[in-house]
DNA sequence: AGAGCCTATATTGTCGACATTATGAGAAAA
DNA sequence: TTTTCTCATAATGTCGACAATATAGGCTCT
């Protein structure tokens, strides 16, 4: 993650990021129960703070909670995951189109030399880089759709459960430089300001993204 | 709202359904404070549990939240509606094609059979169905979709602020018997497995939708 | 032995009190 | 008169304790 503009004020916004965190990172395991006494011994905050992150997780779905039960992570499965990408495809197609309308001339211009940068990195061989630079280009996409509903389904909801069956399937590598491609004919149409090829490719370029994943999915 | 398979297990649950209610009604104005000690009394409930009410009618994005500050109603606005419809026209699309791909054939001949009822009723004159008929096809074809994804947002989420919008701006009315044939063409799609085109019949609805209000709250 | 009930226990749900922060009124200075 | 600082006040944030509920284990009965 390149810039976070997530800071915390309150101690229910720490408990939540740390929790968040934990959680995609897969520290805290996927499926495992939430007791709230538990977290609130070990993170050293009261009970009701921790239910509060807890709470929030759920909005991010995250974690499922039960009255009267209890809050559990979220199991990973291949129907979530498609799922998940149905999802994607439809709202960053969505997003796509309305940054061919919206987007500043500058901002634009930027985002070109984002991913000139980019695909020097890559081209030297530093393909590490490839999240963090595919991180970025998405939530500049969505960023400047300017529809608010967007942003915040995208980048405070579902973008973590992507990161989440990233990290835990063990998703670091290749599909880096016909991505960049991708990446560029968007941005193209983006530039041209044409709204129906934008969304279109934005859309296959989640389709191919999630055909990769299912397919190590599949094989592992 | 014919089934509301939503039932109050906790007094929190109880509290958020009243607050959602008297909200999208317009009881407590669009754009007021909501103090959380006054409705602990005016719901003769604990802080704790108004709390946790208002939280979830943030992740509905019908109050939005500012720390150590308070809580405010979503104040409506032409931009906000606009903004809605799209992602409404991104969401349902998504829907309607994977209805199309999911849905079984009892659950379609049930909605063709509640195509024809509504039609029914709509050519008695019995207009005032036309919401609730409306309301139900959406559903369907949503739950159709068996994505928990787009199930959750847009029927926990997104449907209780367009309908905060129809109540408040007044739309009652017309658009009854061009909606309808509409909803016969999407119905037709998904039966005949076409997914594409239901995708496409259902979006150009919701902006035929969109632009019905919008058209109404310049008028106004 | 197996099924069903019942109690013990641990967890979640709710509450009232205290701590901390934002905000506006009022006084003091320019 | 205007501006700025201070402080009172009222709201939100946090806490620990109590109440209500689900779950597991043992017990009884067949």
């Amino acid at each position: 993650m390149t810039l976070n503009n997530e800071q915390a004020i309150t101690s229910a916004d720490k408990t939540f990021y740390q929790l968040r965190n934990d959680i995609v990172e897969g520290i805290i395991p996927s499926g495992s129960k939430l007791s709230e006494t538990e977290l609130s011994t070990k993170y050293e905050v009261s009970r009701a703070v921790v239910r509060e992150a807890i709470n929030r997780l759920a909005t991010c779905h995250l974690v499922e909670r039960k009255a009267n039960v209890g809050a559990r992570v979220v199991a990973l499965s291949p129907e979530g995951l498609v799922q998940l990408y149905q999802v994607r495809e439809a709202l960053e197609g969505m997003a796509a189109r309305l940054a061919a309308r919206y987007m500043s001339d500058d901002e634009i211009a930027a985002m070109q030399g984002l991913l000139d940068s980019h695909f020097n990195k890559v081209k030297g061989g530093e393909s590490y880089y490839q999240e963090a630079g595919d991180v970025d280009f998405h939530y500049r996409i969505v960023t400047g759709s300017k529809n608010s509903h967007l942003i915040s389904v995208l980048i405070d909801g579902l973008y973590h459960l992507v990161r989440m069956y990233r990290v835990q399937l063990g998703m670091a590598g290749p599909r880096v430089t016909t991505a960049f491609d991708e990446h560029r004919h968007i941005v193209n149409a983006i530039a041209n300001r044409d709204e129906e090829l934008a969304e279109i490719l934005m859309r296959r370029h989640i389709l191919y993204s999630k055909n990769n994943i299912e397919k190590k999915l599949n094989h592992a």
